[in-house]
DNA sequence: CGGGTCGATGCGTTCGGCGCATCGACCCGC
DNA sequence: GCGGGTCGATGCGCCGAACGCATCGACCCG
């Protein structure tokens, strides 16, 4: 069992070793060189910061003689002697101070690179792409972004601004992983939770005789001048608002059709009109333009949905997700 | 008694074969864990970029069992599912996309370590600390830089100018690799050789009547206005003018003592005398200051030696010396 | 000149990695 | 729908590589 067993002589015959290690050197011959181990590198390392084989050694859990042999076969494989010793000192030489800094970055980012690869399979880190709409923008992603940096500190979000349409695409070929979206979403390669339901509430220019009411209705813009969404560019708000005055038999003065609510607040503020915004528009600041809330049924009708692929099978996406949903209200969630 | 038996108190020595596999999985357990190595890097970069086990083995010359089962060390290592693999497909996971371009990373730095390491070690590459005077930067240190960022483009030079007594100190110390000195030179641990030797030539202003001759004799500066080197700054050339002036029983009027050649040149400039300076400071070019060639013996009296530690063992210092050797024209130099 | 230290080396053992053969899952085409 | 083909995982035997122990040879010190 025990390794030790005494024999009478020595064979000196050596040639076994010699041989192995001419194999492996083989390569150094026809120009194409052998690579080191990390094991090897850790070695060096070792003996190189001790300047001492024993203590190395042990430093190594191992003992004297294989950590020779490892430093040994680190030098031919490089072809340079990395270490000067005779038994009373070990020193670098000049290639090995070289190779010394070298090894120790290598180690360290080996080391990092593990850690880094951890955290991403655990959830800790990684990169989430993130589409939103140009309202959701104003209020809900900045709230989004912050709660991200404060209990994820590793993610790496990447912010895109689209409209739902592009959203969906994007998430079908990958180039985000989370869409902020507005209703209708239903495919079955989505799994979707309205993060958000808010008012709508109206924007009206100083000096507007409406904003003398606290609350106004729909029936308020009826013949009034009105500045409108663009079907194509804004087409929630669009059909939202066209389908709340049909029902309540309400027709506005359309002055202009706009894609972008900045664009609309500024129109507001050059007194061509009123425009009915979500409440998040409010967090736009206009001189000369004032908010007042609009009753509708329902009374919160602008949703905003989360969006993400049910195989998107990044970590931190799911772990983003757990987050998002435990940190909103519960009454206004709604996973899957 | 021999320093690697297992002492009563000192258990953690023994390694026994078992230790070794149950510090591999302990690890992971306590939070420490064992790290890959390179050529499971090789393994998995190759595996990743095929995303075929069969073909990335044959890549690596090997087998596919051997190849599936260094990945799957690999990820038991990190702890992390790397590549999602069915019988069928082999796709990397968001944590070994991660980590493929770590891994290949980490492979770039240890062939690039190997090679500049080798590079080092046959005095293609590495760092020469130059020493130099003042005035063999004027002309002469330019010169060895130009010659060798041609020969030895891969040679990083630090340039420390200091006066000779500071490179003799420098060289001990290491700071330095080569110093441009002035004479004498003589140090067991130095070997030295003759890199220049130039005239002196007089620096004279504008309207100076001497300068109606081609060529100046010492007697020209017996009694006339001179500015001189100062013996602790530059003492080199404060000595060698004063034995000149001894030998031939010539007495300038010293005006001003300064350290510094251009210093010297812009006094003369400044039209407060005549100076003497090496040839090579003819390089510097003053308005109102024209050189002329002064006669002495042994007409090239200023001498610059290259010295370095005999026992310096940089390769490339080496190479660097017997490119300044074979350059410089044989008669001008004398090795050791 | 003998004891002590230290790196190198011989030697026997063991363990890990390899190749071969095979399994099990899955796809595809007849 | 069933057999052939593909592909990754796994069992197994083998061999080489790395380990530990013992020892050598060089060197220092008193």
């Amino acid at each position: 069992m025990n390794a030790f067993t005494p024999l009478p002589g020595k064979k000196t015959l050596a040639i076994g070793p010699n041989e192995r290690l001419a194999s492996r050197l083989q390569g150094v011959v026809d120009g194409r060189f052998p690579m080191f181990e990390l094991s090897q590198l850790r070695c060096f390392v070792a003996t190189a910061e001790e300047l001492h084989f024993g203590r190395a050694a042990q430093r190594l859990n191992m003992t004297q003689p294989p950590l020779s042999r490892q430093v040994q076969l680190l030098e031919r494989i490089l072809g340079v002697t990395l270490l000067d010793r005779t038994s009373r000192s070990v020193r670098l030489t000049p290639a090995g101070r070289a190779f010394l800094l070298e090894a120790r970055r290598i180690l360290r980012l080996a080391e990092s690179a593990a850690l880094a690869t951890r955290r991403i399979a655990s959830g800790e880190a990684g990169q989430i792409a993130i589409g939103f709409t140009a309202a959701s923008g104003y209020n809900f992603l900045p709230q989004l972004v912050i709660l991200s940096k404060a209990r994820l500190p590793n993610a790496d979000l990447t912010l895109r601004e689209m409209v739902t349409r592009e959203q969906v695409e994007a998430l079908l070929t990958g180039r985000i992983d989370i869409g902020l979206v507005r209703p209708p979403m239903e495919r079955v390669e989505f799994a979707t939770a309205r993060v958000l339901s808010e008012p709508l509430v109206a924007a009206l220019p100083t000096g507007d005789a409406r904003l003398a009411k606290a609350t106004l209705t729909l029936a308020d813009f009826d013949a009034a001048p009105l500045i409108m969404y663009s079907p194509e560019g804004a087409g929630y708000f669009y059909n939202m608002l066209t389908t709340l005055f049909d029902a309540n038999g309400v027709s506005p003065n359309y002055v202009q059709h706009v894609t972008q609510i900045h664009s609309m607040l500024a129109l507001v503020h050059a007194g061509l009109g009123a425009a009915i915004v979500p409440e998040a528009a409010m967090s736009l600041h206009f001189d000369d333009v004032q908010f007042r809330p609009v009753a509708t049924t329902p009374d919160r009708p602008v949703e905003l949905y989360m969006a993400w692929r049910k195989d998107n099978e990044s970590p931190i996406l799911q772990t983003f997700i757990d987050l998002c949903l435990a940190e909103a209200s519960p009454t206004g969630t709604d996973a899957r």
